[in-house]
RNA sequence: GGACUCAUGGUCUAGGGGUUAUGACGGUGCCCUUACAAGGCACAGGUCGCCGGUUCAAAUCCGGCUGGGUCCA
């Protein structure tokens, strides 16, 4: 007999998969498309728990759809682009972007990535990822980043695309502007710095509280609260500002915390994004005191070319040989910093490419409204975003490593002229403008050197996965597609960006559905961070466990929330691979001599249609829970199912028999357990697929086989299978109790009371199941009858007495059952009660019985209402 | 500071106005019963985060608080 090695059988199916290309996309085909835009992975190297957790969740839809009959679209990809590359590489060879030409640079970061991606795709093939290698696709492959540059070549000639003079994130070490989905936000605390001002006029001096001493070169006004009664006074009087000596004026504004330093505000232009506010508000004059590499400008006087750090040091301290700083207070704060390498952001005024993305407010709230999600709350979130927009996407970054702007600018006057469609894929930075010179004013014109936002990439896969500009045919087949799954931490970016560019392009939503999961946080429920060093390495438990434990851990996360990693969920997962592995071989035993599948047999026993029944309905659910992505109500279905209902109970049931019906419903309803269980554990479910039934049926893999369809459900089988099933489950506790084996032969076993008429249908089942020579079924024996304990129903009792009913439920539980039983037998119980007298009938009672046998030499069980008296 | 979300035996989870509150892992005891000891049977273990409100009835609905998570112009 052999055993479950969770190694040998996933790599030997794995091999099959692949040799035999058991998944692929069929564009000829004509059957229902299925397709997935599929998270390219980030090339980044090691597979992180929460990628195998993602990416399984993921299979389950494709390898049920694909069951179903659809022609599944799930493209294996990676995402090779942007920064966080770049990072690495510059941190490996010590490097920066300006110590290489682009295309070296570029080289580095190009052979960095795809040095990974062997690996990655052999990570997804150890998951058993049934993604389909025929429509590969990588984001840095001039192929992807042709469709990039061409919907952007589309929408500028639209009009959607400007360039503007606009302050942006800019982190000062990646020398790039960044989205402000790139900030983050970091606790900090620094110095509140108390200056004086003096007034213009010499009538003595004003407190200023400021953080960026270094930013008073740009400092334009200064403002208070309208409120602020102590303050009004100042308000239109002028100020000298101190180190430069600038005339300023005091302006009231009612957003200045009163309660905030000295309640007065210096206003730069610009420190942060409150300044911007009020540059916006007041049409300050935007003056540029930081470059591009985070050092002063020549407007800081002595300060400048120093590093923001150094020259605000500087500051404070001429400042405090002055007299001017009269005071220094810890001010816990929020600094922005860069998404990747932590450095503080500045904001900067810098030429950006920008997509209009706020014209586009009421389209995508509209297309998000189209689009399922599940779950559903995840919606709110893109809703919040889309509302609180206010000014439009940057596009361009100050990088290297990404898809180029397809635009060249005049030198002179700088009109851009874009390219044209034709010449796409191509890189400015290299290739010549469509035109020799400047169409305006004949100038020379020049590559742009900024590259695309990785958004304006990724937002573009469900263009790229539906043969955009490729093939104009299967676009109109494809698009929209049918699920977009991902995290819910990129709502805002990938989402959002996504369902913009598929509006801008195509006037559509760009799928019909959206599914977030949440992310796997380590076993204590927080995060996993490599700082934090509870980063849990996905290889061992894969090693330990095999991909089909890990995989039904994925299966238990919920979509739409957090899940801390628990390895006792792998645990589980594998007993179940042992487990429906040990009952194919015992199934399997039926089959022994069969040269074709059983035929359809006529004479089922209850038991056989009380399993097919449940079986049918279990097929019902989990179809159910799968067509919405509930993959954990789903497996837990299956998992109840298989075990419980079919291993425990019904095999247990029918170990005596070997007749034609046995073996046609262990047949059928195996094949279709393992078929539910397929998209989740696909190694194992192969492996009995191949050993037990491929002989019998065509297909050359479980995941290529039809999703199974209910047989039949017949409520009275069911009824009466369950009833004896209970009856049965109780017998082999108490032979367990006995020490006796659970086949041990049993003389007679009665069976008195309870649901009798049931029992009778599924008289032969139970004799079978209990091994006993002689079955009784009775109605009654000799036997006492004793009321136990006699409760309310409460869900008759509350709708019906209302505001009486407390009072009926505490007089009901003061009663002597006994006595409540004896009135019950008569017909009603007669309570009387502070608030009058009433009068129940049996609907609103629960009697629990006991039933005892005196005078014969038995065992009794008791098993729900049924007394089991039993002869060894 | 804001939006969304989560809080249920030791640990983790299901449920989402009225049964005896689901199950897993762990614990204890018995059993190597011929598919399965990573199995079977039994047992122990819970004031369903805290405080209020709605209701005849709240783990469940509402409000506040505390604590976790995600996102944050």
């Amino acid at each position: 007999m052999s055993q479950y090695d969770s190694a040998a059988i996933e790599k030997r199916w794995q091999e099959m998969w692949k040799k035999e290309a058991v998944y692929r996309f069929d564009p000829k085909s004509d059957k229902p498309v299925f397709s997935i835009d599929n998270p390219p992975r980030y090339t980044s190297g090691s597979l992180h728990l929460g990628h195998a957790t993602g990416y399984s969740l993921i299979d389950f839809a494709a390898r049920y759809h694909r069951m179903k009959g659809e022609n599944v679209f799930f493209p294996l990809c990676f995402d090779v682009n942007g920064t966080p590359i770049e990072v690495r590489v510059e941190k490996k060879y010590k490097i920066t972007k300006l110590d290489l030409p682009r295309q070296e640079y570029r080289k580095l970061c190009s052979d960095y990535a795809n040095g990974f991606i062997a690996e990655m795709t052999h990570d997804f093939e150890m998951l058993g990822e049934s993604m389909d290698p025929s429509i590969y696709y990588q984001t840095d492959a001039p192929y992807y980043r042709r469709i990039t540059q061409l919907s952007f070549i589309k929408l500028f000639n639209r009009g959607l695309v400007y360039k503007a003079n606009f302050p942006v994130n800019w982190c000062p070490r990646c020398m790039t502007a960044l989205a402000d989905a790139e900030v983050e936000y970091e606790d900090n605390v620094n110095k509140l710095n108390y200056l004086k001002f003096q007034f213009a006029d010499g009538s003595g001096y004003m407190m200023v509280a400021t953080t960026r001493p270094e930013l008073l070169c740009t400092c334009k006004v200064v403002a208070v609260n309208p409120n602020d009664k102590e303050k009004v006074q100042y308000i239109g009087k002028e100020l000298v500002t101190p180190l430069y000596g600038r005339h300023i004026k005091v302006i009231s504004d009612p957003k200045v915390d009163m309660a905030y330093g000295t309640g007065n505000v210096m206003i730069c232009t610009i420190g942060d994004k409150e300044d911007l506010e009020w540059v916006m508000k007041y049409h300050l004059e935007l003056e540029k005191g930081i470059d591009e590499t985070g050092k002063m400008t020549a407007l800081a006087g002595k300060y400048a070319g120093m590093p923001v750090a150094d020259a605000r040091a500087a500051a404070i301290q001429d400042l405090k040989d002055q007299g001017v700083l009269v005071k220094q207070e810890d001010n816990p704060q929020q600094v922005s910093v860069c998404w990747r390498c932590k450095t503080p952001i500045e904001f900067l005024q810098v030429p950006q490419w920008f997509l209009k993305t706020i014209d586009f407010r009421k389209e995508v709230l509209k297309r998000a409204d189209e689009i399922n999600w599940y779950p559903e709350f995840m919606k709110v979130r893109l809703q919040d975003w889309a509302n609180s927009l206010e000014w439009d996407w940057v596009l361009s970054r100050q990088r290297i490593f990404a898809t180029p702007i397809p635009v060249w600018e005049c030198k002179k006057c700088g009109h851009a002229v874009c390219a044209t469609e034709a010449q796409c894929y191509c890189d400015p930075t290299m290739d010549k403008p469509p035109v020799d010179k400047c169409p305006e004013c004949g100038g020379e014109l020049v590559g742009c050197t900024d590259v695309f936002d990785t958004w304006m990439d990724s937002s573009g896969s469900a263009l790229y996965n539906t043969y955009w500009e490729r093939d104009p045919e299967l676009h109109k087949k494809l698009f929209p597609m049918s699920l977009r799954p991902q995290s819910h931490d990129i709502i805002r970016t990938w989402a959002f960006y996504s369902i913009l560019r598929s509006e801008q392009i195509e006037q559509s939503k760009p799928w019909k559905d959206i599914m977030i999961h949440g992310f796997i946080m380590a076993p204590d429920g927080t995060p996993m961070h490599t700082s934090a060093g509870n980063v849990i390495d996905p290889i061992p438990i894969l090693e330990k466990y095999g991909a089909d434990a890990l995989r039904y851990y994925a299966a238990t996360c919920s979509l739409g929330i957090d899940h801390a990693f628990r390895e006792k969920d792998v645990v589980r997962g594998k007993k179940i691979c042992i487990k429906v592995y040990n009952l194919g071989q015992f199934v399997s035993r039926y089959f022994e001599g069969l040269t074709a599948r059983p035929v359809e047999c006529e004479d089922l026993s209850v038991a056989d249609r009380w399993i097919v029944s449940r079986l049918s309905q279990t097929i019902k659910t989990v179809s159910g829970y799968l067509d919405v992505y509930q993959f954990d109500k789903a497996m837990k279905e299956v998992e109840d199912f298989l075990w419980h209902q079919f291993a425990d109970d019904y095999v247990e049931m029918v170990k005596g028999r070997s007749d034609e019906a046995v073996r046609y419903t262990l047949y059928n309803v195996f094949f279709r357990g393992i078929q539910l269980l397929a998209p989740f554990m696909p190694h194992v479910t192969e492996e009995l697929y191949q050993t037990h039934f491929r002989q019998f049926e065509q297909t050359k893999s479980i995941h290529l086989t039809s999703w199974p369809q209910p047989m039949f459900v017949d409520e009275n089988a069911l009824a009466a299978g369950q009833a004896a099933a209970d009856i049965l489950a109780q017998l082999r506790a108490w032979k367990s109790e006995k020490k006796l084996a659970v086949s041990a032969e049993l003389k007679t076993v009665e069976i008195i009371g309870g649901r009798t008429e049931l029992y009778k249908q599924a008289e032969n089942d139970l004799k079978v199941g209990a091994r006993a020579a002689k079955l009784i079924i009775a109605e009654k024996a000799d036997l006492s009858e004793k009321a136990e304990a006699v409760k309310p129903v409460y869900a008759k009792l509350g709708p019906t007495f209302k505001g009486q009913a407390k009072e009926i439920a505490g007089a009901i539980a003061e009663a002597a059952p006994a006595d409540l039983a004896a009135q019950l037998a008569q017909g009603k119980v007669v309570l009387n009660l502070a608030s009058g007298k009433v009068e129940l009938g049996p609907e609103f009672f629960d009697v629990k019985k006991s039933l005892t046998l005196n005078g014969r030499n038995v065992e009794t069980v008791q098993a729900g209402d049924a007394l089991l008296v039993i002869e060894v």
